[in-house]
RNA sequence: GGCCCCAUCGUCUAGUGGUUAGGACGCCAGGUUUUCAUCCUGGUAACAGGAGUUCGAUUCUCCUUGGGGCUACCA
């Protein structure tokens, strides 16, 4: 019965470092390729490691996932959980003889590597007093034969097992090493296609003598290229990598972040750039991901950050900006601070600073900042003097409104010439969003308050 | 040192023997009746090098160079 296979892929991170972009790009190609084949997307923590794997780790690996929207099918399976299945599996290759104890100290491994370097050799460890007596680790020995495999990404590769030697497989009777806990969960779990970075690539061979040891059958391989840092070495901690929430903190959009991971390796066949999750669940594909690995680079993401905030709605948008603002005040007041910023922002952290001047009382600014081009003092203050006349008079302080009433000042006196130092005036700032809108916001009472200061203050003390 | 992977604009990439080598980000210039941003238009910029195969190589092969990964009683 030719039954097509049930995809399943895992994404199985260690507890011993934050989740990066590499990590969280890993995670994402697994959860693509396994909604796209309509197959399970499982969460294994690989804690073998009790030293290293830390309880806060594991929470941020679980934290990003859900940020990024990237749900797991079923429980979240944990190795440090599941020693009885490996001690079965540790026991049958002990006793078929395919797996021994290895009482080499460490000194002398690390002796014989120096020697081997320095002979130009292979390093590699075989064991020639293999005991009973349960002493040092349990090691599986790699025979010298040719191994090769089809990987979906990099194609035909191929591996000469005589250099691979004795690998060390277990700590003791229940304490898998990482290249026998894999290759029993994945086997266990039924993993169809083992999808991983491409620092695992020489791991492979280890692990298909592994799965041929203990009879299971392979499943396929496919090895990303790897996410780069500016300085084109792997991210690690090392290098000051950050846990991807701390994208978010910055005021970085999930969606940003997931559109601009996919494309470090994959593309679509077209040109179009701008993917959901829900559309690239259906787009994605191992074959169109590239071979060489990717630089990491901030600019991109900032475009793509700028681009959903500003097709977000401006309610979800508004709520996504509070914490960025201090001030307890009016939702709908902020909601309207936010509008004028959607376009002006790539980061939500940036909202803080531009819309200060909405929140506060008492602007402060270089009274040099009001003056347009090559006006003079006296023509700027005359110029604030005709607004505040205006204005004062004005009732309907909507944008569109005040536009036309000063239409005909502005054909009168220039538009810059008036219009710039009524900005600074209102804002205070060199940058900032157009005079009506800002009085539209502001109102009439706080704008006609700003122009009189700025005439009264500012303007002496120039 | 050994083994392995990779190689198109600064960056992300399209390309699968014949293209003005395309797009995006960035950058530069101009426009959208003040600034900034948005948006629009235009511009800048790449096949690492050398052999070979071929009528013809960015594309296929080999070598060199360069970059990366692994080389644990980590994963």
């Amino acid at each position: 019965m030719a039954e097509k296979q049930q995809i399943r892929v895992r994404f199985a991170p260690s507890p011993t470092g934050l989740f990066h972009i590499g990590t969280a790009r890993t995670a994402l190609f697994n959860y693509l390729f396994a909604k796209k084949n309509k197959g399970e997307f499982i969460l294994r923590i690989e804690d073998t490691d009790l030293e290293r794997s830390e309880k806060k780790y594991e929470k941020d690996i679980i934290e990003n996932l859900e940020w990024l929207g990237l749900k797991w099918d079923g429980e979240i399976y944990y190795q440090s959980k599941r020693t009885e299945i490996y001690e079965k599996y540790i026991k049958k290759l002990l006793d078929s003889g395919q797996a021994f104890w290895c009482d080499h100290t460490k000194e002398e491994l690390e002796k014989e590597k120096k020697e081997q370097v320095a002979l130009k050799q292979a390093p590699k460890h075989i064991c020639n007093r293999r005991n009973k007596a349960k002493q040092g680790i349990i090691r599986f020995h790699c025979l010298d034969e040719k191994i090769t495999f089809n990987d979906l990404i990099k194609g035909k590769l191929e591996f000469n097992g005589g250099l691979l030697g004795d690998i060390g497989i277990a700590k003791n009777e229940k304490t898998p090493l990482y290249n026998l806990s894999v290759v029993v969960d994945d086997a266990e779990m039924k993993i169809s296609h083992v999808i991983r970075g491409e620092d695992h690539i020489s791991n492979t061979p280890k692990q298909i003598f592994l799965y041929q040891a203990l009879g299971f059958d392979l499943p396929e391989f496919a090895h990303l290229p790897l996410i780069l840092g500016s300085d084109k070495s792997k991210l690690s901690k090392r290098h000051g990598t950050v846990s991807v929430k701390e994208y978010g903190k910055q005021g970085y959009l999930p969606e940003a972040l997931i559109n601009f991971m996919v494309f470090l390796g994959w593309h679509p066949g077209n040109e179009e750039e701008i993917f959901s999750l829900k559309e690239l669940e259906q787009e994605f594909s191992l074959e169109k991901i590239n071979k060489s690995n990717a630089i990491f680079n901030i600019d991109k993401l900032n475009w793509y950050n700028g681009h959903y905030i500003r097709k977000m709605d401006l309610d979800e948008l508004t709520k996504k900006c509070l914490p960025y603002l201090e001030k307890e005040t009016d939702f709908e007041y902020i909601k309207k601070v936010v509008a004028l910023e959607q376009e002006r922002i790539k980061k939500l952290s940036e909202i803080g600073e531009l819309t200060k001047f909405f929140f506060i009382d008492k602007l402060n600014y270089e009274p040099e900042l009001l003056i347009w081009k090559k006006m003079t003092l006296k023509e700027v203050k005359n110029n604030l003097e005709i607004l505040q006349e205006k204005l004062s008079k004005t009732g309907d302080f909507s944008q569109k409104s005040l536009a036309r009433t000063l239409s005909a000042l502005t054909e009168k006196h220039g538009t810059g010439e008036l219009l710039w130092p009524l900005r600074v005036a209102l804002s205070g700032q060199k940058a900032s969003p157009g005079p009506f809108e800002i009085m539209e916001v502001l109102g009439k009472e706080k704008t006609l308050k700003r122009i009189k200061e700025a005439i009264n203050n500012e303007i002496k003390n120039i």
